[in-house]
DNA sequence: AATGAATGAGTTTTCATTCAT
DNA sequence: TATGAATGAAAACTCATTCAT
């Protein structure tokens, strides 16, 4: 049987595949290291057989390959959509900022993404071996930053003068830094709201053609 | 016997402990995922028995978290020597580029920190638990940072008016970037040089007293 | 799956548990001692892979334990049965002292068993606790004891003024001295067949209705 | 260095040697399992280097085995030392028993006898073999029990036409039950007290001349 | 197609014993 | 003489993968 690639659009995927990609994303959402993760505990959560798993995947690593990216890929298109709703540029951004602190599991989408960029593992080679993949293009969160961006450069919110590839970075190291501030909220000494403030502050002051509005001094202190 | 902790002062540290600490790192940086080392594998290469490993350290987990934080540690200590050798902040930040874009192993204890602080393993707990000790405080990455900003604060290159906090986290945050562009070229979207390129320009236009000598878009365009 | 007990009956445990345990009783008469046992060894003698052990165990104790449990129960059973073929209580205490003498294999579960009450390792323990159970009630040494002599005194060849407690005891510590005198030969300086008179006599004496008949000095010398 | 045998004269033994032995019986008092003792523990707790170990014995089953003997040794001569200070057999035969049910380590001697003569371990029959040495012979637990015996029939107490091995081989089977009743409570079903009375009443009805003084069931109902 | 019992190669871990100091 | 760091052979245990049903 012709293997999944974790690419295959939602209508396409088995459900037992489905069933196994929400073990898989549960387990690690519980702090599973990705690595550590056993094809029994995949199965066993599935409800199906473990023989079935190796039906759909060569090994363990495609099965928890697959169903990451699958998780990042719907993840940043449950975003662009909810990022649509919004409209005005800060609206989306403060949308963001917000989602992302809320207690819920599709915060670690992000860092689960950092996590995978800076590890050596064969798994993860595999997960950015998919993400460059064209079918992945389309959610890339690149791609996703830089639609809001291009709808605030048109809609007159974002300036025009700057080069869009360093808008793109300004958001994504921006949101990064938020992001590891609350995963990680003992060791990095920066409470996550003051990183929250920070980074509004921030973008808004970059990116925005009406710059000064208010101050950093004056909006946090 | 005593175990260890990865937090002795470097002359502490047992000859035979040092060598597996060495393998353990030289194995990082071949790309070797950390919960994949096997602790044969370290104690070959650092020429000793296996039992060995076992009479500092309790487990396989214990030998890479206390070679890692051993690492992060030295590494952020030489960081902050050569920093010092840099006698503007603008040549401190650029010397903090080269040395990261430079291929040597020195840039994979950032990529390394990272990595660990977005991870749920027991190893990567380990980790984090140590670098929030009295004795890992010196050498802690904010504190280098803060560091060589109160040094510009005083020199009057850095501007005074902004919070502490928040020129950490700039500087942090945009180090990060370049740092996940470099290790994921394919991936990222942004070259690793436009990055450096941003990165330079930001944290100067943000943090330093003469604001908006040379554009953005004159200077990379 | 769910792992094994040592108190399943017979018909519920899987051919290869049945060749586990068959194989740790043999080694075990072999002479070799419980905690020496090696897992690979049963498995081979098993003819089974080493990991199917830890299917149906989780440590090495639990395999000797569970085969030691069923053992003991399966020998206290046969015993039973053959105790009740026996017609008078005095030809059921015959039979039992020939069959401890016999050079069989049988002979060894009253060995074990007080070899067991005796240890305080983690096996020992675990094997105290199930023989604890109600599912093991039985088949308690106790219980078989306390049937025969029961029977007897229904027949009126066992004395009925004697608490069944305090008889049951006799016999107990009767048959354990022979099994010791018989199992250390050398180091417990009276003959097995000696102390096998010792035992025919005394029990007859103490337990039976009819008093006096025969003299031990007259009966052994 | 000629090696220790566990069977020297108390004032032969160095001082290392006695704190070794002093460090097993404690262990084993403890609850270890005598195979399951490690070398460093007890070089650990006798305070000396563990290759001062080797000085004195060849093997850790020889240090066991030798620390054992010793003590069993040492037991049973202080047993006969204190059996002596009572004036009768009966007196003799109740301060046995108390002394056995007293939360005391002592008590440990004879269980650990019996475990010793129920195995087949290495280290058992080391055990086993110094006890059929000759100087062992004088604290031999046989002929502990034939001399308090003997003295009871030259004081007229005990009965002088039962074969004295019979009236041993009584004995140790009562005691053996008791003690066994004592260490393994839960699963022996008669109560340690029920026992002890048993054993006293038995003793005492076959043994002494003045046979039937009392009943069991006055005595004990 | 789906299963899950069985496997065994590959790891971690232990600890008796040695030997340089 | 006494030590204890170092060793490595030996053992327990894991778990991805297979395959008969």
């Amino acid at each position: 049987m012709a293997k999944m690639t974790g690419l295959e659009e939602l209508q396409e995927i088995p459900p037992k595949v489905l069933q196994m990609y929400d073990a898989v994303i549960r387990l690690i959402e519980e702090g599973e290291d990705a690595s550590g993760i056993r094809v029994s505990t995949i199965t066993d959560r599935a409800g199906i057989g473990k023989g079935t798993a190796y039906d759909y995947f060569d090994t363990k690593e495609d099965i928890v390959a697959c169903a990451v990216v699958f998780h990042i890929r719907k993840m940043f298109s449950l975003l662009e959509q909810e990022l649509q709703k919004q409209d005005s540029f800060e609206k989306q951004l403060l949308w963001l900022l917000e989602e992302m602190g809320r207690e819920s599991s599709r915060k670690y989408c992000f860092t689960r993404m950092v996590h995978i960029l800076t590890d050596n593992s064969e798994f993860s080679m595999q997960v950015r071996q998919r993400m460059m993949s064209a079918s992945f293009e389309k959610y890339h969160p690149m791609r996703v930053f830089g639609n809001i961006l291009k709808r605030g450069v048109d809609r007159g919110e974002v300036r025009s003068d700057l080069p869009m590839e360093y808008m793109v970075y300004t958001i994504f190291s921006a949101l990064l830094t938020y992001m590891l501030s609350i995963s990680t909220e003992d060791c990095f000494k920066i409470s996550p709201d003051k990183v929250r403030q920070f980074v509004h502050y921030q973008i808004m002051q970059e990116l925005c053609e009406k710059r000064g509005q208010g101050s950093l001094t004056g909006a946090i202190y």
